[in-house]
RNA sequence: GGCUUCAUAGCUCAGUUGGUAGAGCAGAGGACUGAAAAUCCUUGUGUCGCUGGUUCAAUUCCCGCUGGAGCCA
């Protein structure tokens, strides 16, 4: 019986590397879970894995949209589960701190048909009213506008307590905050040695308005330096700044989400961890 | 050396006409079904620099001290 290995946990813990040592030891393929990464041309700032770091290790779902192109979590699902049925006997490592894009895939979420309702001149509070007469009990915060509107747009508009489909194992790579913390800090030094900046510049001005390059983390920062909005100095704070608060997000979801059995680790005792963690899924 | 000014939460600063204080950021916690690296919510006790005085009561007024900034010598 093949397993699904799903290794989750904050950005900067070591995720791609624990990635390629799973794969190797049971000759499995790795399958992106991770938003950015998805697209092709940006590597420095999603710590995308290097080609030379793979070990002709397959991987799956990486560089599979263009910069400008569109992506969302339905899109993912339906991805991911081709690959899960087209490779029945192989093991699957799933990489990836993109919450929501795995519980999608592995849960049995359901994408109903969009409707495509423009919103734009209604209030916050009149979206939530509107929800609130289809559904009185509307979980969604009155200043999440967003997800307002998308309720509105759903035509399906029953969410029912999500069941796996799968049985897949979730595997979480942590370690103790502040070192995560200074790990995040001297990684987005890193990616600037690395050449963020010139990636960030390239890309701006290939794709001046794909919206991917908006939202990344490490992406729309640059451009607002690019853009003579605020300094490199502050770009590079605000990265780091972003990226710690997205840390946070993703322990929120994946401690309350999924069931998940973590595994501690740091710098110097990584393989000791990957031991820890062999001789739990062997068992 | 003289004068002026500042000293309040981890940081930047409000404020109290005398009744022991509050914002932003940071930090912490949480939500999550088509932007998810997104979007949104909750959370602030700190010898109010130190010492003494006035007062029922001082972080607030006064003397002195320490430290920072500025001006004049």
């Amino acid at each position: 019986m093949r397993m699904i290995i799903c290794i989750v946990g904050p950005t900067g813990v070591g995720k791609t590397r624990l990635s390629i040592m799973l794969a190797k030891h049971y000759k499995g393929i790795v399958v992106n879970a991770d938003a950015c990464q998805i697209y092709e041309e940006l590597n420095i700032g999603s710590a995308k894995v290097k080609e030379e770091e793979k070990e002709g290790i397959p991987h799956l779902l990486f560089d599979i949209k263009k910069p400008w192109e569109d992506y969302s979590v339905a899109d993912y699902q339906k991805d991911l589960r081709d690959i899960l049925s087209k490779y029945r006997d192989k093991n699957i490592i799933l990489v990836g701190g993109t919450g929501l894009y795995i519980k999608a895939g592995l849960f049995d979420y359901s994408f109903s048909p969009m409707q495509n309702h423009d919103y734009a001149n209604y209030s916050n509070e009149e979206l939530y009213a509107m929800c609130q007469k289809i559904d009185k009990d509307i979980q969604i915060h009155p200043h999440n506008r967003r997800r307002l509107e998308n309720f509105l747009n759903r035509e399906n508009k029953e969410i029912k307590k999500p069941v796996l489909l799968y049985n897949p194992i979730f595997i979480g790579l942590t370690t103790a905050r502040s070192n995560l913390y200074s790990i995040i800090n001297n990684r987005v030094e890193e990616m600037f040695q690395n050449g963020l900046l010139e990636e960030v510049k390239s890309l701006y001005e290939k794709y001046p308005s794909a919206p991917i390059l908006k939202r990344a983390i490490g992406y729309k920062e640059v451009i607002n330096y690019l853009d003579s909005l605020i300094t490199l100095e502050e770009a590079k704070e605000l990265i780091k700044k972003n990226t710690r608060h997205y840390a946070k997000r993703q322990y929120t979801w994946f401690n309350n989400q999924m069931n998940v059995k973590w595994f501690n680790t740091n710098f110097n005792d990584f393989h000791k961890t990957y031991e820890e963690i062999i001789n739990y899924l062997d068992n």
